[in-house]
DNA sequence: CTGTTAGCGCTTTCAT
DNA sequence: ATGAAAGCGCTAACAG
């Protein structure tokens, strides 16, 4: 294997008989020499085939990567995969990429950020990291940071209002205060299992969208009269749609059969679609069902689902930009109801 | 904003009062030390705050940083939402994790890697990249590489036979010699619009894997007897529903009305399926559709899917393989053929 | 406008 | 088994 040049700016400087701080600053400040010699010793350098000062050099120097590191949730292997997780993403790395950034990924269930921590300009925290270990170090680790769809004190943020969300979004599907409701939620216990929550501890509760989003549905029921009691609330470990899909066969193998079923998210509410399709329900004469994400999939399901939709690309480059321009806010984005057939 | 406590190895020698060296064997030569003498910096660091070596420096020391890239065909805009690349990512992702090495998601449409370069150990480049140009950069960067579906000399690389899926797909989907065949092509010129291929330049033929699917094509097409000119080839520029449907669209409202639709991603099928629905087709009986892929909601779609899997995830767990194990050969993955029923 | 020089924090020979 | 010291390649203060 050809080794690296191993030209370094030194060795350049010393060929074309100049010092070395006058080929950093052809590289980094152009206001620090003429046009001209600048115009010579980059063309120099590319003649001699150097490509400019080694970053890991310039790094330790001064700092700064160009790299920011994007924290999910859980492991690399199932966010990469998830439809929600990828809008979010493709909201970062459009941002991202306009301003020269590099995007690192990092899994939310690591030891801890030590592995990357020296070579990136910040975080972004998308959701609150499955290992709880992380925060603690994120805010001592001195780096920029923007949180999404959690906080952590005097950081950045990026939030939606899941509560409000989430009860509008029940408050539509629940028609009758006779109605029998069932919830698939998400990460409602600390469980790896699929299980009715019953009155098993529930996870912190007071970061987890997942509780805000019960707190609407909870609200959107008490209002109508109807009480929901643990053994009608599943917990789904994990949003993927084989687990989604056990969990709604599940619901719907139970008597009384729900009427509705709010799903935590589109995931879930489109693989209960079909379970309910399969054992010949009619959607939504039979049962309603409803999500929450509003991913592109939602849109050509049959029947079209009805979700809260949120912008996730919105709220990735949200949080990018927050990032970039250093903007220290908690930003509070929109979401919209979309109305499909399926309640 | 709490600045990170600046502690260096060198003062916690200091401190300690015991030699650098010293604690840096404690962190990365156990067999240089006594197991006594370890344990105890080990805590006494922990006790301090100090959290291990910098990396940005051991970086640079060393030359290595447990970083790789996964260069990705474009803009990592369009990749993080594409679901065969998703599915190549978690592949990569799964081994990667499970060695502890860090991703690091890079553009082909870049203009150089020079700003990661330094930084990672090397990289898995997945599909040859929009921009050309990365190529000689990264045979003379000496860093490790694996490619993924396409070749550079002497490198690792993880392909599939394109031509013989494409041609056994075809086969399958002609059954008669006078069958009108269309063909929904990916990228086969250089254009950013979706048009028929003509007698246009085809881009790259050698290195594309559309052409080699195309070959395929061509191959089944002629063993029935069948000739395909250009205007029933159309180019689209890119693998997204928006292009795909518009594509679809076009080629549906041709006369005659294609009997057979190849198209050469499962994204671009059923994008096919939906448009020749919307119009009133029966699948398969007025027209026959076939995808290239196997993404998993090609086994969800009414009808489901006939098309080529290919096991994405294991081709991006064998490329991180390769990668790790430094081994240099060139593996050829199998593929399926699923049968669904859209032809 | 250009050159000299002191580190950034670490790893690794080479002595001890 | 431990310590002293030489850089890895660069940037930025400072002096000229």
């Amino acid at each position: 294997m050809k080794k690296t040049q191993g030209l370094t700016l030194k060795k350049v400087a010393d060929i074309l008989g100049v010092s070395n701080a006058t080929v950093s600053n052809a590289f980094n400040r152009p206001d620090q020499l003429s046009e001209k010699r600048r115009k010579d010793i980059l063309a120099a350098c590319q003649e001699l085939g150097y490509n400019g000062p080694n970053q890991a050099a310039r790094l330790l120097r001064k700092g700064s990567s160009n790299i920011v590191a994007l924290i999910l949730p859980d492991s690399l292997e199932y966010m990469v995969s998830d439809p929600v997780a990828n809008q979010f993403m493709r909201g970062v790395t459009s941002v991202l990429e306009k301003n020269n950034l590099n995007l690192l990924l990092y899994s939310g269930q690591s030891q801890s950020i030590q592995s990357v921590v020296d070579f990136v300009d910040g975080f972004i925290c998308y959701g609150a990291p499955r290992n709880p270990q992380l925060i603690p170090q994120l805010k001592k680790s001195g780096k920029k940071i923007v949180t999404v769809d959690f906080d952590i004190e005097e950081m950045a943020s990026v939030n939606i209002d899941n509560e409000q969300a989430a009860y509008q979004i029940a408050s539509r599907a629940i028609r009758l205060k006779d109605d029998n409701v069932a919830v698939l939620g998400l990460r409602l216990v600390d469980s790896e299992q699929i299980c009715r929550v019953y009155d098993k501890q529930l996870l912190d509760c007071n970061s987890s969208i997942s509780h805000r989003r019960l707190d609407g549905y909870s609200k959107a029921l008490a209002e109508k009269g109807i009480s929901l009691s643990g053994e009608r609330i599943w917990n789904i470990p994990e949003s993927n749609i084989k687990l989604a899909s056990l969990a709604a066969k599940e619901a719907l193998s139970c008597q009384p059969l729900p009427d509705v079923l709010l799903c935590m998210s589109d995931l879930i509410a489109l693989a209960a679609i079909r379970e309910a399709t399969a054992i010949g329900l009619k959607i939504p004469q039979d049962i309603r069902i409803v999500g929450f994400d509003g991913i592109e999939e939602s849109l050509r399901s049959t029947p079209k689902l009805t979700t809260i939709h949120q912008y996730s690309d919105l709220k990735g480059a949200t949080a990018a930009k927050l990032f970039i321009d250093n903007d220290n806010h908690n930003e509070l984005l929109g979401y919209d109801i979309q109305i499909g057939d399926s309640c």
